[in-house]
DNA sequence: TAGCTGGGAA
DNA sequence: CATCATCCCAGCTA
């Protein structure tokens, strides 16, 4: 008999091997609630947290499906002091509550020895008012998200009850053609996603973040809960491609006439019933210190939703203004759920807990996103570099190794495999990036291009008149470019996990004949760059994408030079 | 009034 | 763990 693929630790790790039969089984069933750690060849370290496990909870699974599914893959007895834990943490959302009586703010429990402790920490303090009860604290008013954000961090993750604010009605509904006539239909998972967030309404449908893959159509559930909430709606999204983005789907896809929708950046200030608004424009202020100047947005209207696009970069800033208006429905969106900066236990009591997410392969099995094969190429340092490497200081060494200049022989071999293909070179810098442009006569793109020649270039592209565009950062977020089906990093952000899955979604828009894309990845092999290099890969690990790892023999081997012409 | 450029921010 | 992209605004030109 073939043993069991999982190993669960007393430290709240669990060690997946990746060649057992049961590996997918296993793999699918804890990344409900564990988050992937390292993954190298053969052995995969997943760790289960407070958060993973109080998201699980949010999601409606219990401690009790959460041990079983841990028994099911798991070779050896679980460590009682894993059970502990799960059954600990999940039971902790929940344990507090905070509801509306009277149009007071009450923190109320069954557990009033907890609440006892709760109100004697000095981080709490400040936000009570009274102690009504045994079970029942009075909220300072105006705190609610204030003091959820205090008690997640002691380890306390609030189950918010207070309900929402009605916005203004507004009839959105959405329309079965589109203006391009073609037939459109919500998704089985867009609605699945869009229910997870409404749940029948009242309190307890109203706030929470819903994860899908790039490209999987996230506009569609925000509109789908506009659909059902009918209400005046503020948007805000990370750049101006998005803003004009959201504003076509909305006029394509719904009843909304144009001077229904309003774009709030920096070239216009429309306040119209269903607003889009950027993030920049939230965080501007005159000087230090001073106030924000367009805070007013939040308050010019009586939104009955927000919706946060790409809420895995939402700034700083507006989580702050996020804690003043708690009794607005909040929606996030997001293909990765991990922010660089650790602050994702705020996403979880500002904007709310993760309703819905979808892993991307089982996207890929139905075909709403394409097949996706991914390459890790190392290759060494020339002689040379070695040598400057080895004096180098430890912030040069990344860039030393990231640029690479052995790298382009890599990139002509890989363009010559797929003669005919659609191709995205990627790399974080600028020098490297025009290198490489220069040398194979490419044409390139960067945040320094005018919006009018990206604009040419990019319909050159999909029109095939370009068959390979340079890109920098600027293809980290969206840009739609559906043919491209093979992508060539070269260099990245440090241990990104969100860049590396962002860019692989720039190749995952199906494809009409093979509904297949490659994704490559080239690093210098025994340098710091190899450390980022995996980093940057445990999200997409996690959801299931394996890297094929080729050294420079193999790639020789697999990509001839004579291919080259 | 529109279009460009450069500084500053997060 | 530092580079790059983005955005906003002010100030200029025409």
């Amino acid at each position: 008999m073939i043993s069991k693929p999982v190993i669960v630790q007393s430290d709240n790790t669990l060690l997946l091997e990746v060649n057992n039969p049961d590996y997918e089984d296993a793999r699918d069933a804890i990344s409900h609630f564990a988050e992937l750690e390292k993954s190298p060849e053969h052995i995969h370290t997943y760790r289960i947290t407070p958060l993973s496990l109080w998201n699980a909870a949010a999601m409606g699974m219990n401690s009790r499906q959460i041990i079983e599914s841990l028994s099911k893959h798991s070779r050896y007895e679980i460590p009682e002091i894993v059970i502990t834990t799960v059954k600990e943490q999940m039971s902790r959302y929940g344990i507090l509550k905070l509801i509306k009586k009277d149009s007071r703010l009450i923190l109320t429990t069954d557990e009033n020895l907890i609440l006892t402790e709760i109100i004697s920490e000095k981080k709490i303090q400040p936000y009570i008012a009274e102690r009504i009860d045994e079970n029942n604290v009075q909220i300072k008013p105006n705190l609610r998200g204030h003091v959820k954000q205090a008690l997640i961090k002691l380890g306390f993750p609030v189950e918010d009850l207070a309900g929402y604010d009605e916005g203004d009605p507004l009839e959105v509904t959405i329309t079965e053609k589109t203006m391009n006539r073609l037939p459109f239909m919500v998704r089985d998972y867009q609605q699945s996603a869009i229910n997870a967030f409404y749940k029948g309404g009242g309190i307890e449908g109203g706030s929470g973040v819903i994860v899908l893959p790039c490209g999987a159509g996230k506009t569609i559930v925000g509109i789908g809960v506009m659909d059902i909430l009918k209400t005046e709606t503020l948007i805000l999204v990370t750049n101006t491609v998005a803003l004009r983005q959201w504003r076509e789907e909305l006029l394509d896809k719904t009843n909304l006439a144009g001077e229904q929708v309003g774009e709030y950046s920096g070239e216009r200030k429309e306040i119209k019933p269903v607003t889009i608004a950027t993030y920049n424009i939230l965080t501007y202020r005159k000087k230090k210190n001073e106030d924000f100047v367009h805070f007013d947005i939040f308050m010019s209207k009586n939104w009955g939703l927000i919706i946060y696009d790409e809420v895995h970069l939402l700034p700083a800033p507006v989580f702050r203004m996020t804690s003043e208006i708690q009794s607005k429905r909040r929606l996030g969106l997001t293909a990765t759920l991990i922010r660089e900066d650790g602050m994702e236990a705020d996403v979880f009591s500002l904007i709310g807990p993760k309703k819905y997410d979808m892993p991307w392969k089982i996207l890929e099995k139905s075909s709403w996103i394409a097949e996706a094969l991914c390459t890790e190429i190392r290759i060494t340092l020339p002689e040379e570099l070695r040598v400057h490497y080895s004096v180098a200081q430890d912030r040069e060494k990344f860039r030393i190794s990231s640029e690479n200049w052995k790298k382009t022989d890599i990139i002509q071999r890989i363009m010559a495999h797929h003669r005919g293909a659609n191709i995205l070179i990627i790399g974080q810098y600028i020098s490297q990036l025009e290198e490489v442009a220069h040398r194979f006569r490419l044409p390139i793109i960067t945040g320094s291009t005018p919006i009018s020649e990206r604009e040419d270039l990019y319909a050159k592209f999909r029109k095939g008149e370009i068959s390979t565009l340079v890109v920098s950062k600027v293809a980290n977020f969206s840009i739609d470019l559906p043919d491209a089906n093979v992508a060539i990093q070269i260099s990245g952000t440090f241990g990104s996990r969100q860049e590396e899955a962002q860019r692989l979604g720039r190749i995952l828009r199906p494809k009409p004949d093979e509904n297949r894309a490659f994704f490559y990845t080239i690093i210098s092999s025994n340098t710091v760059e190899e450390k980022f290099a995996h980093n940057r890969q445990l999200f997409l690990t996690e959801q299931g994408y394996n890297y094929v790892i080729l050294n420079e023999t193999m790639f020789s081997e697999k990509f001839p030079e004579s291919a080259c012409s």
